[in-house]
DNA sequence: TAATATTCTGAACACTGTTTAATTTGAATA
DNA sequence: TATTCAAATTAAACAGTGTTCAGAATATTA
């Protein structure tokens, strides 16, 4: 195993994410190139081919990276409460400040898209299903009858929503004409959601 | 006004945007570029530089057209029913089968931004407006009582979910499993949100 | 030390958005 | 009609992009 520099694969692998997720955050998503993310780690473009098969794979793992940090301050705030509608509320408004805070690694995680007929990995489709399963813990809590299968669905109709809301909000496709602030917003939605969910499963 | 070819700057403007929708459909966002669209016009780059402030400028153009049509794909199908409900329903399904028919329009609709601190037209806003006044009517059928900006906020909630689900849905993000299709999550979203919304109101 | 395998670079390729000097052109003027 | 002049258009250039790959540099093995 010869090597010039003494840094291994995964070690190169892990100062190009992190060499990748500084740049977004200082420069955003337009700063963003092969070349720079190769020269912020004193390496060469043809070194990042030599770990990573292109760039978008790269990305891929900057967005599970994302996806990890997004869980972490979601979870965070949810045991703050007791209430599970009270978690459900302060989880959507902790998704919008983190969408606010890392603007550049939201927007990539949500726009970037793999090649044609390329499959999401089945590793990174675990990290959705495992931000997923947070969100349907307190929906659970909320409603311990339902089964795991309209639980599932439920979950992700109300986080369709949150996640909605984000992205045309603080894309400015809501038009909400100053008259309302985004948080008010989300919070309102969740209390509605919730409701008519319980009112229209015959609970509550 | 002495011009070469026989082209007004107006028409010029016309052949581009619909040349660049022409691409899109054909090979997707990463296919479109401004020599692509020159040379299927019959001109140079240069010359869309003369018409356009940039590529952002012709794209902004682009996303307007698509606007247009998706607001005409939404009340095409607005008044097959009488139920306001039943058309908010249908209204939303028009919204994926939309998105689902013509992805790259839809995505580049919402994933491009322009410049930072470059706000968004006022006539560019309106047409967005103009979007959510189509189910805002439906939702003031539905709830004769609520003032305009009650109207007005359900409105983006409701369609919050919509466009949340048809984004996430689009790119494989919502891990539904197989186990749902799509148009029920959606429909499903739509029942339960008016029902909710119905029930904390006080109404219904 | 010599042979071999791995790491890494530098240059190239075809592309991108954007700018601008030079040219072509049509119309107005003399 | 010939000349002038301004507008329309092009071609070429610039700096950047993702990606590839022959060859140089380095480390391991024999």
């Amino acid at each position: 195993m010869a090597r010039r520099s003494d840094h291994s694969r995964e070690q190169l692998q892990q100062m190009a994410i992190s060499a990748a997720i500084a740049i977004l955050n200082e420069h955003g998503v337009a700063g963003l190139s092969a070349r720079k993310v190769a020269k912020s780690i004193g390496y060469t473009v043809g070194t990042l081919y030599l770990v990573f098969k292109n760039l978008d794979e790269l990305l891929l793992y900057v967005n599970a990276a994302t996806l990890d940090d997004l869980q972490r301050a979601i979870m965070q705030e949810a045991n703050v409460h007791t209430d599970p509608a009270q978690i459900l509320k302060t989880m959507a408004l902790a998704y919008l400040r983190y969408a606010q805070q890392h603007s550049a690694r939201w927007s990539l995680l949500f726009s970037h898209r793999l090649p044609a007929n390329q499959p999401i990995p089945a590793w990174f489709e675990q990290k959705i299903t495992s931000v997923f399963d947070g969100v349907k813990m307190p929906l659970q809590q909320l409603h311990p009858e339902l089964n795991e299968s309209a639980l599932l669905q439920a979950t992700r109709e109300l986080w369709s929503g949150v996640h909605g809301a984000c992205d045309l909000g603080l894309s400015d496709k809501l038009n909400l004409g100053g008259r309302f602030k985004l948080e008010e917003l989300i919070e309102s939605f969740v209390e509605n959601y919730l409701f008519g969910f319980a009112k229209s499963k015959g609970i509550a």
